[in-house]
DNA sequence: AATGTGACATACC
DNA sequence: TGGTATGCCACAT
């Protein structure tokens, strides 16, 4: 019974679920933004918020692909807090997102915007 | 309760 | 062109 699906409208859950329920949204080999993320959830300035909820998500029981947020300039920004400081990176790769010096290129092109592709 | 911090973003100098 | 300053909102102490 335990089905946890969690669900955005949930607001015992916050901002924090809402946050990871968007990056899991983020299909393979894409990558999307913080404010784009806050821009999705209503609060479209509080991009710091979602880097917040960034640094809780290792502590969900279900996974999140944190590494396929960056910042607006694709720049991998919290790659640091990963497991490993070339963790993030390695994943973007694996995921045929070239990134070269810390920042992904051809950013644009990988860009996934939930407020569209989710259909606002 | 108040202050400080934070994986950003934007504006200004 | 880049550093500094402020806004934003939630969480930790």
């Amino acid at each position: 019974m335990p089905d946890n699906t969690i669900k955005i409208s949930e607001k015992n859950k916050d901002y924090f679920d809402a946050v990871f329920q968007v990056v899991r949204l983020i299909p393979r080999g894409r990558a999307t933004s913080y404010g784009a993320i806050s821009n999705y959830l209503g609060t479209k300035s509080g991009a710091r918020m979602v880097g917040w909820a960034m640094n809780a998500s290792h502590t969900q029981k279900v996974p999140v692909p944190a590494h396929r947020v960056v910042n607006r300039n694709g720049m991998l920004t919290g790659k640091h807090h990963f497991s490993s400081p070339t963790a993030m990176q390695e994943a973007l790769e694996v995921e045929c997102i070239n990134v070269k010096g810390d920042k992904i290129q051809n950013f644009q092109s990988v860009y996934w915007d939930p407020t569209e592709e989710l259909g606002f």
